[in-house]
Formats: C-alpha cells, structure tokens, sequence
DNA sequence: GCTTGACTTGAAACGCATTTCATTCTTTAC
DNA sequence: GTAAAGAATGAAATGCGTTTCAAGTCAAGC
C-alpha cells in the first residue's frame, strides 16, 4: 500500500510538505496542497496510524478497566466513558479483569508499552501499591474511593448515600431495618461503609439486620426468605442492587408478604427492574461520573471528585407477577 | 526511557539479539539471554507497543462497533466477544456509532489506518454496499443478518424463533394474538421478519395485532393501554423485549386485567426481568454469538452461521408489585 | 576428513510519519 | 530601500522493533 513517500515523489514535494497537509499546517502552498490531495486520492493513501503512534508517542486511546460487562452498573459508567471520549476525540479499549490480579497488572503495564494513553479504573483486586508504582507510566483514574492519597479518582458518595437512606427510613418510622451486601465485609469497602452507616443512623448492633454475598435475583430471594421467616421480620430492607430487591419482594410474596402493604424497600442502580416494580432506588449517576472520569483523565490535574447521588422515589406502580 | 538499542548496547549485543529474547526465539545463546534479561529488568525496559505494531503490521486489536452501551442484548455479546478475544490474546477497542452514518463509516477507516486488525459490526444504518467497499481493508464480521453474499457474519436466527414463538402460541390455543417491535417496518428487517412469521403462521391480516416504536417500559406501557382498552384484547403479546412485555403487564393490570390469568406474554432476550416476572423469553445466547463471531474474524474463513435461539418457558413465579 | 545440518549472531533494510532546523523567497514596515 | 517578519519547503533526525540475509561456529554422520 502506497506510504507518505510514494505520495511525496509522485506529487514531486517533500514528504514533510505531505505530513503538513495531512495535518492541516498553514504554511503550505494551496497548488502544492490541492496536487497531495489529488495523489492521496488517486493512491487511495490513508496514514498509517501506528506510525502516527509511534512517531507521536501518543494514541489517544484508553483504557477502561472493568471486572466484567454485565452490569448495569457498569453499562452506564462506560456509556458516560464513551460518550465524553468521544468527544474528545479519544478512543477506549475495554479491558475486562475478571476480578483477576494477573490480568489486572498487565493491563496496567499498557501504559508502560505506550499503547493507551491513560487507564481508568473501576471496581478493582490491585493492591493500592500496585497502582502506585505502576501509575509512574501513565495517567490513572479511579472510578471508586480510592484511599491512596495520590490518585486521582471520582467516584460515587456511597456513604452519603447510605446515611442519607438510613435516614430516610429512620424518620419515616420504620423499625426493623435491614440491609443487604454483595462482597463481604474484609474484601469490600463499600460494605464496610454500609455497616458503618447502619450503626451511625440505626443500630450498633447489625448483625441480625445484616445479609452479604446478595449479587442477583437468586441470592436476593434466598436472603429474602431468611429474612421474612425471622420471628420479628423487617418492615424496611435496603438492598445492594434493583435485582437483589426484586429477589427479597419475590420471597416476602411467596411467604405470604405483599410489597408495599408490608415492608418498603429501597434498591441501588435505579434500572428498569426498580421503575418497573415500583421501589425507590438510589442513582449513582454512573453516566456522569463515567464522564467526568474521562475528563479528569485528560486535563493535567490530580483531583478527587466525589459525586453525590440522589434517592429516586417513586409512585408506587408497576407491573407483577403472581406468586 | 530506554529502547532496544540500550538494552543492546548495554548488553553488549546486537538489537536482533535482544528482539530475539523479546519474543522467545529460541536460537539465542542461554548467557547472552540472562544477560539481556538482567539488563531489561536493571533498565526497567520495556517495548514499544507502538513500535511493535508498525513493525509487525499487526496490533491483536479488533474493533466492535455498537450503537449504544446501554442495551442487555449487547451486553452479552460484547461479554461473549471479550472472553474470546481475551483466549485469543486480542484487545477489543468499543466504537459506539450511535446509529450515526458519519461516525460509523470512520470507524470502518481504523482498518485502512492499521489501527486495527478485523471489525465487528452489530446493529448499524450503513449501508451494505459501503460496508462491501470498505472491507476491502480488513475483515469485518457481521452480527446480525446481512443481505450482502460477501460479508461473513454469526447472527440470531431470528425468523426461525419468530416462527417457533407463533407457533408455540398457536399450539396453545391462543386466538388473539399480538407482536410489537422497535424500528417499524422500513427501517428494520428484523420487523419485517416479525410481520412475515405472523402471516405465515397466524394470519395474514396483521396491522390491528401489531405495535411498533416499542423500545422500553414505557412504550410498552403504552402499547398495552391501547392493546387492553380494545373490543377484543389479547389472550397472547409476542414483545420485543422483556422491558417492553413488562409495560405491557403493567398496563393491563391497571385496567384491571392480570398476567397470567388472563394473557400469556412472550419476551425478547431472558433478562433478568423475565425471570423476575415470571414470563417466557426468546434466548438468542448473544454471548456466544459474539465468541463465535471473535473466532470467525480472526479466521480464515468467510462463513455466515445462524446461531439457533432458544425459548425459555419458566415457572410462574416472581416478584411483583401493586397496581 | 569432509559434508551437512543445526545453532548463533549481527548488519541492514523495512514499516511510516512527525518534527526540528536551516534555507529560500515574499511581504510588510518604516 | 532595507531590515524584519512571515511564508513555504526539504533534508535529516527521531520514535522503535521485526525480520531477512549472510556469515560464522560446532557437532554429528559417513
């Protein structure tokens, strides 16, 4: 395929004259800039974008960092991910982790070989040194809390969030509130940030209100049928995802409880499934923190942004199924 | 930072030498290699994947072009397309188009540009024609359907599941049966195939049984007003997904009527919320689709392979809410 | 003892565009 | 009219590995 080279001789100029029209520099002849234009296309010539990379040593790609993408949760995130990379005129290389530390290390040594031009980080297993020393190549960002002090991040207010929810169901009445979790406690910061705010807002003792390793419908339903079996059930549950709430209504219904008439409870994500089964739920707004993530990635600062979230609560009304 | 030659000079070796222990070739003599290694690692060195990539022509990156992130269809296929590149020692560079010609069509340029290696192509409005020229440059995979004789694609056989889900409602004893769709008739094949499945099976006369511009809840919501409100409702609702049968559900029972006592209703893509509301899905295992479609692209070949769907029939049981 | 094949190694060509520096030619300004 | 600023252009250096080719070493086979 024909090279910046055969369309400098065959034009009858330097290559130099071709990389400056190709770039659009001003400093060039209009005769001398329409004649490359006529040879490009008469070559049907494109640029080799890898020596464009190489030469630049820049390649307006990132990286995203994912466990998986199978989550609502993560849709949104890289759907605010791609949209402002876009405009930036950025591309993004999706790199799913699976939770793996190997895999994890050699996405982040991407940087090092100069194939992306920065790395953003969600829900990760790296240990925060890791990072570290591995962000000396490149630009990190998280996209979680990330308790190291010097990397960037922004990221959801999970703990405003859960005070301001735990709250919520305090002052309206509510007396047996229980919550649920996905990882457990020693692996995840954000359960730890829920138990931290149920003792705050509701009870030093949480043990009895407490249900982990609750990740979708199934393990909501078991956590549900626990729970609605208890001598003294809840009348208000807040759960770690819409879909682990449809699993506890399900139970409460299969056990004889009906949602709302017995118990409120309040999902995270705000998906179809919470509009659709008419419960509050809380947004993180991972679409703009996707973007904002994007944008911290790409400007020269170093800071960390939380973002707040809102409690989405809604007229109760939608469809069901029977028990 | 340091580059082969360093490592070569320091090494006292030649830049072959240290490309040969870069990539495990075997005829390099054992001290000379620790050597080499000793100073990579004293070095801290690295390869230039930039370099890498215009040297070898190659970069073990394909491109997926979707429309949008947000849609769970996608999800899995884009889950199903990053497990196999990942087995295949591939990146997967995520293009959104957002259905938009201009966007899409660069895109199709990375290969020209050697950006890339091959192009997945999911839901798209270029046209085949322009997708024919531009494949000159490097493989494309279709994921859907394609019209077009030349392009290799693995896609949902979705007229044969259409027939199946008509049929099955037919078997069943249900006279009135109704379908929707997203994109209407002109725009879509997909609907297209939707309407010849019902004529074939059905009836010919379809238009006062068929609702388009159905893409989420409350579209659904809307449909099954007007659906719900006729002379003679439905005893059975064919959607285009489960989102959409949920709005449908929803509707009904605000005008007093209840799944399943008194309609059946089949969905699209056995989400979550199918399972949660406890009504039969169409499967079109769009995770393997997209292993399958990694693998095709990155072969040889030039198939075009129908993957069958399947129909999940479910208990009835779920969650629900009140009306 | 000589041929043959396997092993080692380095020089140099190749992949391709960007960018700096020097140079030449025009303008503009005073 | 001349100096200074601006415009236009090319040579060459730079970014960095991969790969081919030629040449040399060494051991095994006859």
């Amino acid at each position: 395929m024909a090279n910046i080279k055969d369309v400098a001789r065959m034009a009858g100029v330097s290559i130099a004259t071709v990389s400056r029209v190709l770039n659009d520099h001003p400093y060039v002849a209009k005769d001398k800039q329409e004649k490359v234009m006529a040879v490009m296309k008469e070559l049907n010539y494109s640029v080799n974008g890898n020596a464009v990379k190489l030469s630049r040593g820049k390649t307006n790609t990132i990286g995203v960092i994912v466990p998986y993408n199978n989550n609502s949760c993560f849709d949104e995130l890289i759907n605010g991910i791609l949209r402002k990379a876009h405009e930036l005129h950025y591309q993004v290389l999706l790199l799913p982790s699976y939770y793996e530390n190997v895999i994890e290390s050699s996405y982040l040594t991407l940087l090092k070989k100069k194939t992306i031009d920065g790395i953003l980080l969600t829900s990760h297993t790296l240990h925060h040194e890791q990072i570290q020393t591995l962000s000396e190549w490149g630009k990190i960002v998280c996209c979680e809390a990330c308790p190291v002090p010097h990397i960037p991040s922004v990221y959801p207010d999970r703990y405003a969030a859960y005070i301001e929810v735990f709250n919520h169901l305090k002052n309206k009445g509510y007396e047996h509130i229980h919550f649920t979790s996905g990882r457990d406690v020693q692996s995840s910061p954000s359960t730890r940030l829920r138990i931290q705010a149920y003792q705050e807002i509701i009870s030093e003792d949480y043990e009895n209100q407490f249900f982990d390793q609750c990740f979708d419908y199934q393990e909501g339903k078991r956590a549900g049928e626990v729970m609605f079996q208890k001598p003294i059930i809840p009348d208000a549950i807040f759960t770690n995802g819409d879909e682990v709430a449809a699993g506890i209504i399900a139970a409460a219904q299969s056990l004889g409880y009906s949602y709302p008439r017995d118990f409120e409870i309040i999902g995270e994500e705000n998906t179809p499934l919470s509009e659709i089964l008419g419960f509050p739920s809380v947004n993180y707004h991972m679409t703009s923190i996707g973007e904002q993530a994007v944008s911290l990635l790409l400007s020269e600062e170093n800071a960390r942004i939380p973002v707040r979230h809102s409690l989405v609560i809604r007229a109760k009304a939608g469809a069901s199924a029977p028990s």
